[in-house]
DNA sequence: CGCCAGCTTGAACGAGGTCAACGGGAGTGG
DNA sequence: CCACTCCCGTTGACCTCGTTCAAGCTGGCG
């Protein structure tokens, strides 16, 4: 985990370099990120205010604790999300793409740590101005809620995995998920693309490396899915994986 | 888990007796539940639409699946939100009290089952009718983004707690929480009612039934907690129960 | 009084953790 | 170009924490 001094007039966020500013309309994750919800003089509003910034893999865009004065909007790349505890025991809360957004409304400062898992490039905006264009823009605001909306059911749906599955269970539904969010982004969901450690899955399923890689030899011992490059994990044996998750 | 034929016109939610309408402006928690964001005008306009009604301990007010058509308010009494799986495995994803609100905005299906604890009595509005006025207003629509982002942060919590806290620092965790929230509610922190059944809190804490007493029990030989009257956890010693907790 | 559900306790077991070793690929420096 | 290191992933052996299975205990209720 690097961290990398502020350049930046924009406080409370780690490293990233600041690009050229390219106008919102041209966006290529526009259509999938919250930005849609956005009227062409919002859009253009926001691109007086938003940043781009590049961040390398182990590059952390913000610490758990502080100031949550941004929202992201990953236009490239991964990221995980996480805390930790005094002794270094450490929770992954989620891995985000291209097309997601980081950054909750009125909340005063960041729960969890946002760390790159690659090169990643992100739009950044200003919390405050996010949040006047929500005040005034309905769609913007439904927007957000849904978002969160979503966050909370799927944090549920993760708390079932963590308090109730089986180590199988856990990374057989991982995988279905990834392949889903990979969908999602019009990527293969059969070599699916995997851009964090075993250690981090591990972290993001309550299990530690030595198991993750335990059962993704076991997977793959039985035909499951197979394990080619690096990165990459192909799933060969849809119904199968499905039964391992025990959905 | 007793369920309860349907007697209203809200569909979609089994159980609960209808009370007379009380107007809203007489209502005991509206200082702490959502509604207190609401303008006079908005609440005289939501006190047309939504119900008061009774459940009794063990009756569903949704089960996972349904429409989701309603928001409630806790008035009085405690709940139990979980999701199932096929074999019977539970997880309590979380436990509501007087001021709490259930129902999320923009969502389509219930993801988890409400069950009331013991004697609840809860205020229905129509989904739709609240996300008028929300769309209408800003304070609503903010309070209710709010309410989601508080939501996604305990869920990250919690997700902490099952993937990487013993079942001692859980429990403590738990006990914790409960305080904090009884304090809220202007309860006392000490003598803490505790609604739940031990297997409530184990399927909410990731453990078993017999983990949870066993762990109960070393807390209250440790001298940190004692057990008096079924269904109130006496805390003894706070500095140790936050040490237990590994906060 | 007897029944039943919820809580506790004990004993044995096992899934996953811990500790340790090894192998391979990427990056680095000579 | 090769030697070296470092990090990541894998595998094995052993151990532990929490589960499972089983038995009692208690209090509320018909």
């Amino acid at each position: 985990m690097k961290t990398v001094s502020n350049t930046m007039s924009i406080p409370a966020c780690g490293g990233g370099a600041v690009d050229p500013n390219i106008p919102c309309f041209d966006c290529g994750v526009r259509a999938r990120a919250v930005c849609s919800s956005l009227s062409n003089a919002e859009l253009s509003d926001l691109s007086q205010v938003n940043r781009h910034r590049k961040f390398s893999s182990g590059d952390c865009v913000f610490f758990e604790g502080d100031p949550a004065d941004s929202f992201f909007v990953v236009m490239g790349g991964s990221l995980k999300l996480y805390k930790l505890m005094a002794d270094g025991r450490r929770q992954v809360t989620g891995f985000l793409f291209r097309g997601d957004m980081i950054g909750a409304a009125y909340q005063q400062d960041a729960d969890v740590t946002a760390e790159a898992l690659e090169d990643t490039r992100l739009c950044q905006m200003p919390r405050e101005r996010v949040e006047q264009i929500a005040d005034d823009s309905n769609p913007l605001g439904r927007r957000l809620l849904e978002i969160a909306t979503k966050g909370v059911a799927s944090a549920h749906e993760q708390m079932l995995l963590l308090g109730r599955k089986t180590a199988q269970e856990r990374l057989a539904s991982f995988l279905i998920w990834l392949s889903a969010k990979a969908e999602e982004r019009g990527e293969d969901r059969d070599r699916l693309a995997v851009p964090m450690s075993r250690t981090d899955m591990g972290d993001y399923l309550g299990l530690t490396v030595e198991t993750v890689s335990r059962t993704m030899t076991k997977l793959k011992n039985a035909g499951i899915i197979s394990l080619e490059d690096r990165g990459v994990i192909h799933v060969r044996d849809w119904d199968r994986l499905e039964d391992a998750a025990a959905i």
